[in-house]
DNA sequence: CGACGGGACGC
DNA sequence: CGACGGGACGC
């Protein structure tokens, strides 16, 4: 049962990855007790103390395999600076760097602590937050959106604040989830610098909230400065942060000619309670202002809506003139922008938005509520749109209506598309309802979705 | 006819 | 400052 062949021992050092410490101890030190404080944190794999080759006396480096990452990480956190025997110096405990890096750096907690993961669409920052807290404490979430639409591209972060936690989650999370540790923000661009602290600040400034107010001047016209205050600012930060973001985006997109929108954040991700929208044009930001200002979203708070820049004259007959002309563009019959039905059913524009946007050659049931993102999937419909296929927001006002609906999923550049369900019967009222009907000029084959492929274990390494 | 399965942050 | 040993299945 001990370590033989040494292909295999050196293959065992870094899997799984960061599962060494480097220890950095008086060379007094003997081995054995190094093993005996460090057993308590986890399963030992190996003890390694290195010594002189001649005198064979401590160099006061020892490196320790533990089975798992977490444990390391743990041991780690809870031996760094820890006298072991009286008299002698604190010791120094680090991951060690793989064994093929060539770097003799510090591995830094940065580096540790932050996980990368692939998340449904349409999980919002709060649903991320949800999801992983249950492995430690989190600084904050981040979910990589596309900066134009805003829509999520599937993608998300989770600072937490110690490495423990982070491999926790990487160990124990759903494997659906993929998550590995994230690459540190910022790219090869520093070469190794020296000192320990730089890291940390360098990376306290990397989340700037403040880039919108670079654009260059002009093009803010249409900017919207959206301050949604909320009743109290006591514990309960992430509902007032995370879970607007979303929101505010499709409250805003109602509107058409949204083309920007972003929630304004601090150094730590967290809300400052301002969102900034942008519109294509004037008429888009007077109706905007003229429709959201004072409206009570979500429930029990007042949005309070401004222009971006008090220069102009938003009162003015072309605003106005510009204003009216997008309501009634809101009002016409076919308005097809793209847009989270949900929201607008709750928000008062119901009467715009579920106006005749669907037509079908069949009597659709009412809109019903989609399943939480989480449900696991009952069953999957495969269905072929001809000419081409119907943008995502209709398609889920059509396929929510039978119940359960998780996720609608285009495939993109093909003429097909997936609905998730979290209950077989409605995924099958929804098929033996739509197949072969006719939406907005679209003809749909419905089907059961053939299983799907069987994943594919490769993962990116961090190391 | 018509098939999914991938991965990176406005410095 | 403080970074990598010992020793070798059986085809």
């Amino acid at each position: 049962m001990e370590e033989c062949a040494s292909k295999q021992v050196t293959e065992n050092l870094d899997d799984p990855p960061n599962s060494r410490l480097f220890v950095v101890t008086s060379r007094s030190i003997a081995e054995d007790v190094l093993r005996e404080s460090f057993s308590v944190f986890g399963d030992i794999q190996a003890v390694w103390l290195v010594k002189d080759k001649q005198t064979k006396e401590s160099k006061g480096i020892c490196y320790v395999k533990f089975a798992k990452s977490s444990q390391a990480c743990l041991a780690m956190e809870e031996m760094h600076g820890k006298v072991l025997v009286e008299g002698t110096k604190p010791i120094k405990v680090f991951i060690a760097q793989s064994r093929s890096s060539s770097r003799h750096r510090d591995v830094e907690d940065e580096e540790l602590t932050r996980i990368f993961v692939m998340i449904p669409k349409t999980f919002s920052e709060e649903d991320l937050k949800n999801t992983f807290k249950e492995y430690g404490e989190i600084e904050y979430c981040v979910i990589i959106k596309n900066k134009s639409t805003g829509e999520s591209k599937g993608l998300g972060y989770v600072r937490y604040y110690k490495p423990s936690q982070a491999a926790l989650a990487i160990e124990k999370c759903d494997k659906t989830y993929r998550a590995i540790l994230a690459e540190p923000r910022t790219k090869a661009a520093t070469t190794e610098d020296y000192s320990g602290a730089a890291a940390r600040v360098d990376y306290m400034g990397g989340n700037d909230s403040m880039n919108q107010y670079a654009l260059p001047l002009g093009t803010q016209l249409f900017d919207c400065i959206i301050n949604y205050l909320f009743n109290d600012s006591s514990k309960d930060v992430t509902t007032t942060s995370n879970m607007t973001e979303e929101q505010i985006f499709a409250l805003f997109d109602i509107i058409p000619g949204m083309e920007y929108c972003e929630l304004q954040r601090d150094a730590y991700g967290m809300s400052k309670g301002h969102a900034l929208i942008r519109y294509s044009n004037l008429g888009s930001a007077v109706y905007a202002k003229e429709k959201l200002n004072g409206f009570e979203y979500p429930p029990g708070n007042r949005l309070a809506v401004n222009f971006f820049d008090d220069g102009e004259d938003r009162c003015s007959p072309v605003g106005r003139m510009a204003m009216q002309f997008v309501a009634a563009q809101m009002m016409s019959a076919v308005w097809n922008g793209p847009s989270t039905s949900q929201v607008m059913k709750s928000s008062g524009f119901s009467a715009v938005s579920s106006m005749s946007r669907i037509q079908t050659d069949v009597n659709l049931p009412p809109p019903k509520k989609l399943a939480p993102p989480d449900s696991k999937t009952k069953e999957r419909l495969f269905v072929v749109f001809s000419p081409s296929p119907l943008p995502p927001d209709v398609l889920e006002d059509v396929f929510c209506r039978f119940g359960s609906l998780i996720e609608v999923h285009l495939v993109p550049g093909r003429k097909v598309g997936y609905m998730k369900y979290a209950d077989k019967q409605c995924a099958d009222e929804a098929m033996s309802v739509l197949h072969g009907r006719v939406v907005n000029g679209v003809k749909m084959k419905v089907m059961l979705a053939d299983p799907p492929r069987e994943e594919s274990h490769k993962r990116l390494r961090t190391y």
